[in-house]
DNA sequence: AAGAGGCTCAACCGCCGCTCC
DNA sequence: CGGAGCGGCGGTTGAGCCTCT
C-alpha cells in the first residue's frame, strides 16, 4: 500500500483556487518564502496541503510565468526537446523560461500532438519521427533526425547571433554549429567515450568536421552524446 | 436557441528518489 | 541500514468553455 493522500485530512478544500486564497498564498511566500511546503498552509492560515500550495504557486502563481500562447519556437523547441528527453516535462520546461512542465504537457497533448498528427500523410513516405514529421510541413526541410533537428536550431540561433557580432559561425554543410574547440575535445573525449567516436579523431587536437556527417549510426552517436550533454546541462540548472 | 460533443488547462493522484534521523 | 518525511515528477481527471449541428 502507498502512502495516504494528503489531502484526505478532514478540512482540507479542495478544487479550484479562489483570488483570496491566492492572495494569502502569495503574501505569505513573499514575506516568509517556501521552505517547507507541508508547514506553510498552516503558517498562512490556508485549508490547503502543502503540495496544493506548491502546486498552485509554481504553476500559476510564481512571478516569472509566462502567460499566453506559445510562440512557434517555443513548440519547435519543446518538440526538439521532446526528441531527446522524452517525457521529462520538467527537464523540457527548465529549456524554456517562463514556462512550467505542466503547461508544456498540456500544450503537448493538446496542440503539438495532435498537429503532428493531423501532418502526417499516408500517401508520402512515413517520417521515422515526430520532428521529422513536423519539419517536413512547417519549414520545408528535408527529414530531419532529432539530432539534425536539434543541431539545426542550435545553428540558427548561432545565425542570428553571428549575424549580429558579423562573425561566422557556420563550419560546415550541416550548418553544424561550431560551439569551442575546447568544449567538443573535453566532453568527446573524455573517458568513457564510446569507441566510434575515440577511432574516428587521430587525436584530441583537431577535430574532423566531417566526422558529423548525416550516417545514421553517427547520428545515434550523436544522439547519445547530446542527450549526455542535455542532461548534464539541465543538472546544472537552478 | 439549445443540446451534444470536443477542447483546454488547472488541479489532483500516486509514485519515486532524496535526505535525515 | 532502514524507515519516515518531504519535494518533485508524470499521468490523469473533470469542470468550464467553445464549436458545431
Amino acid at each position: 500500500m502507498g502512502r495516504a493522500p494528503c489531502c484526505e485530512k478532514m478540512g482540507l478544500k479542495k478544487g479550484p483556487w479562489s483570488a483570496e486564497e491566492d492572495q494569502i498564498l502569495i503574501s505569505h511566500i513573499q514575506k516568509y518564502g517556501h521552505g517547507n511546503w507541508r508547514a506553510l498552509p498552516k503558517q498562512a492560515g490556508l485549508a490547503r496541503c502543502g503540495k496544493s500550495c506548491r502546486l498552485r504557486w509554481t504553476n500559476y502563481l510564481r512571478p516569472d510565468i509566462k502567460r499566453g500562447n506559445f510562440t512557434k519556437e517555443e513548440e519547435d523547441t519543446i518538440i526538439t526537446l521532446h526528441e531527446l528527453l522524452g517525457n521529462r516535462w520538467s527537464a523540457i520546461a527548465a529549456r524554456l523560461p517562463g514556462r512550467t512542465d505542466n503547461e508544456i504537457k498540456n500544450v503537448w497533448h493538446t496542440h503539438i500532438k495532435k498537429r503532428l498528427k493531423t501532418n502526417q500523410s499516408p500517401q508520402e513516405s512515413k517520417p521515422k519521427t515526430q520532428t521529422e514529421i513536423y519539419m517536413n510541413q512547417n519549414r520545408g526541410f528535408s527529414p530531419l533526425s532529432p539530432t539534425q533537428s536539434l543541431i539545426s536550431d542550435l545553428s540558427g540561433s548561432a545565425a542570428e547571433s553571428s549575424a549580429s557580432t558579423g562573425e561566422d559561425n557556420r563550419t560546415d554543410d550541416l550548418g553544424f554549429l561550431e560551439i569551442d574547440e575546447s568544449f567538443w575535445k573535453e566532453t568527446l573525449f573524455m573517458e568513457g567515450s564510446p569507441a566510434p567516436l575515440e577511432s574516428a579523431h587521430s587525436g584530441p587536437s583537431e577535430l574532423d568536421w566531417s566526422f558529423f556527417s548525416a550516417d545514421s549510426a553517427m547520428e545515434d552517436n550523436m544522439g547519445f552524446w547530446f542527450r549526455i550533454l542535455m542532461q548534464a546541462d539541465l543538472e546544472e540548472l537552478p
